[in-house]
Order: C-alpha cells, then sequence, then structure tokens
DNA sequence: GAATTCAGATGCAATCCTGTATTTGAATAC
DNA sequence: GTATTCAAATACAGGATTGCATCTGAATTC
C-alpha cells in the first residue's frame, strides 16, 4: 500500500525486483478485493493500486483468477502456521489450550487478514472448478489442524468426546466463520463483544457437553470443573 | 424459466401482465445469481433467462440492485412467515419445538432456496449503503425471530438461559449459516449428514449448557434439573 | 373504432475490461 | 562498451455491458 520512495536503497537484483513486484501487487489486490470485492475488481484496478501498469500485472500473473489464488495460498500458510504453532507450542493445560485457539481464531477474523477473502474465495470456487480442487487442499488442511486440536484438547481433559472430534471441529470452524462474517456484515447487530462471547459460550458449550455425555469418572479423575481463569476477555 | 406457449389462456389485464413479467424476471435472476453469481450476471442474461429482452428487464426495475433487493424481500417475507408459523403453531414440546426450528432451517438451506443468495446480499450490503440499510431491516427481523425462539423455548423447559437469548440467537444462527455455507462449497467434506448432526448437537449443546450453567439454584425454583427426556442421546 | 397509453423490443453511444502485441529502458553478460 | 535479456509500459483489437432514446403493437379509453 504505500510505496516507500526508495531510502538509500541497493539495488535489487531482477529476482528480487520480480517479487518485490508481485507482493506489491498482491498486497494491494488484497486491499482493493476487501473494498470492492473480487468480482468487481478489474486488473487495471489491482495494477494502479500497487502503482504499476496492467503490463506489470500480465507480467507477473496470468489472470486475476491467479492472482487471487496465489493470495490465499501465501495467506492460508500463514494461518496454518499460526495453528501449528499452537499445535506444537506444548501447552497442556486444557483452558489455556481452548482459549489460545478462540484466541487465534477470533484475532484471524478480528485483523481482517482474511474473512471476506476466503468467503468470497469459497463462492468463486462454487462456479470454478480447478480453483475449487485447489482451494479444496487447503480447506481440508485447515479442518484437520482444528481436528487435531479437538483431539487433543479432549485427550488432554481425558474427555471422550461427545461427537466426532472432526464433527466438532466442522461445528467450530462454522460456528466462527459465521459469526466473524456476521460481525463484518452487520456490527451494529453483532458487535464485538456480542461476537466474542458467542464465541466463548459455544467453546463452553461444547466442554459441557462433552463433559456431561462422557463418564464422568474420567472427568473427575482429571481435574474438579475448574472455574476457568479469564476465559475471555472482552475486546471491543 | 419456461415459457408456456399461450394456452387458452384468458388475456391478462395489464397489470397482471406486468406482475407476471416481474415475476418472471425475479425467478429467472434468481437462477442465474446462483448460478453465475449476482456481480457476474449482467442484465441481459436475466432478461434473456426469462425470455425477454433488456428492455423488460429496464421497464420493471431501476437496476440490478433493485431487482435483487426485491427478490430479498419477497423470499425474505415467505422465510419470516415459515417462522411466525413456528411461533404461532402452539407447539409445547420443547423438544418438538427445538427439532423444529432446526428442521425448518436446515430445510431452507436444503432447498436452497436462498443459503448463498443471502451470503452474496450481504456482501453486497457491505459496499452499498443504501442496500444495507434496507437489508438489516430484514436481518433484524429475522434475528428478533429467532431470539423469540429460543426464549419461547427456554420458558417452556423453565430453565434460564445461560446467555441472553439473543447472544444464542445469534449464534444459532452465525452456526447455521456456517453450517449451509459449507455444505453447499465443500460438500464432499461437509456432507449433508454431517451438517445434519453438527447442528442437531448444538442444540444439544445449547440445551446443556443451559441447564448446567444457570444458577441452579433459579432453576430449582422453577422445576427440579429434570434429567432431560431425551437431550443428549448420542447422535449419529 | 380511433386515439391513447404503456409494456416490451430494438438501436445506439459511451464505457470499461481483457489479453496480446509491441516498445522502452534498465540490468546483466560478454 | 556493446549486445542481450527481461520487467514493465504502452498501444491496440475485440467484446461485453449499461442505460437511454426510440419504436411497435397490444390493451384500454372514450
Amino acid at each position: 500500500m504505500t510505496r516507500e520512495p526508495s531510502p538509500p536503497r541497493q539495488r535489487l537484483s531482477r529476482e528480487q525486483s520480480r517479487e518485490q513486484t508481485r507482493a506489491r501487487l498482491l498486497e494491494a489486490a488484497h486491499a482493493v478485493f476487501m473494498q470492492k470485492g473480487y468480482a468487481l475488481t478489474s486488473v487495471e484496478d489491482i495494477s494502479t493500486a500497487a502503482g504499476y501498469s496492467r503490463g506489470a500485472f500480465y507480467s507477473n500473473f496470468d489472470d486475476k483468477t491467479e492472482l487471487f489464488f496465489e493470495l490465499l495460498r501465501r495467506e492460508g500458510e500463514s494461518i496454518d502456521r499460526g495453528f501449528q504453532r499452537l499445535l506444537d507450542g506444548g501447552v497442556t493445560d486444557p483452558d489455556a489450550l481452548r482459549d489460545a485457539l478462540a484466541e487465534q481464531y477470533s484475532a484471524l477474523y478480528r485483523d481482517d487478514k482474511c474473512s471476506l477473502l476466503w468467503m468470497e474465495a469459497r463462492i468463486v470456487a462454487l462456479r470454478d472448478e480447478k480453483f475449487r480442487l485447489q482451494l479444496d487442499v487447503y480447506l481440508e488442511e485447515r479442518y484437520r489442524q482444528i481436528t487435531c486440536f479437538v483431539q487433543a484438547y479432549c485427550d488432554l481433559t481425558g474427555v471422550t468426546p461427545a461427537a466426532p472430534a472432526r464433527e466438532i471441529a466442522i461445528g467450530l470452524m462454522a460456528l466462527c466463520e459465521g459469526v466473524s462474517f456476521s460481525y463484518r456484515c452487520v456490527p451494529h447487530i453483532v458487535d464485538g463483544k456480542t461476537a466474542e462471547s458467542v464465541l466463548a459460550w459455544f467453546m463452553k458449550a461444547s466442554v459441557a457437553v462433552t463433559a456431561t455425555t462422557a463418564t464422568p469418572s474420567a472427568v473427575a479423575a482429571k481435574k474438579p470443573p475448574r472455574p476457568r481463569k479469564k476465559a475471555a476477555a472482552a475486546g471491543d
């Protein structure tokens, strides 16, 4: 978005320069997509926003679809890394883990690094076979990670999940997406505080169900219901 | 979509004829929007699909946006009527009521009378102030109705909700929208059966939380914790 | 039944967009 | 320092879309 007017900048190699251009185009595209929507954004819009001409665009991407996908790929990787860090982080406290997941997810949308973008991507995928097939790979990976999370959480608490971990994961993701979408679209109805507490509440509900449905002895054996530290700090 | 080649059909009055044209344009628009997406659908696409020329379109609507909104208005009314019927239906059995709501909602999306359409509408609203203001009225009504539902359900079961009824309603709607959106976008990952059971499971979880989290005294004052008929029967 | 009104068809001008072909100018190689 | 290569700019052809202006024929009116 901001273009530094060349401080004492060493000459860039061809490759560096090209990558910089790509990055700028992607960044600009993200901004413009958010503002105008993917479908209504023209190649010209993107190029101009990035400070280039259409020639630069076509020299770096086949078309708008390819750029969009590259954008999703890069951001998807970053998202996945975030979750992976959580999983590998060695957090063993169930509540901390749960809160971490909730925080990770809601931050993702709050910072608006991706919410609408992924929505639109999925809508594009509905009508573009090739795009869909590629996107599904990423989505599947996301589902897989969250499922791992749920499983890890259940293992930690020693609770047998009331539903298959994958189903819980699907529910979680659907809820998160639904809530943050609503938050973005009708913030005056679904404000930040409400969104946070709906999410927190659902998390609690998941636990409650697993807790009440699983053999109580297994739960009691590990820990008492414990009042939970600071579950959902109200954001605004 | 299909155009009857005039069977022994009585002459239509001007008004009737006009309304018929509008209806056909709206119906065709719905179909084309679903297929191509709102943004990429041209006025020509709609008119042709309806069997008319663009002249007919502009003679009946100001532009694509106005038609879209009229479409949403008509279908929104029909949706609201459905929920209202449920509320006024005099169903008193909590489980039946809960199932009725779940059924109503999932049927709505399963039959695909609206799912994507409303998603796209909300995305359009993000960038169109006028559109948003109008759409919000409908959305608010929808939230209001579901909140009533939750309240009615709690009253019936005598349970004090663990969260404000409105928050539960927001969570419910977000979940339903999220699930059905996923179902539509990645049916191979979130298939019909999974979608159904995720929804059912969440409903169950809501009940469990309200039951376990509400101040026990308040609950007890009304009714004994009541083992709940078949609340958390392991769904499949 | 002639005049009028109006739904819908057709024609048109102005944009806008894409994608490619061509050109330019700077970085690298020789 | 000359030749080459390549990123990015510019020019251009082909389509598509919008919205209006105009036209036509059927419904309504008197």
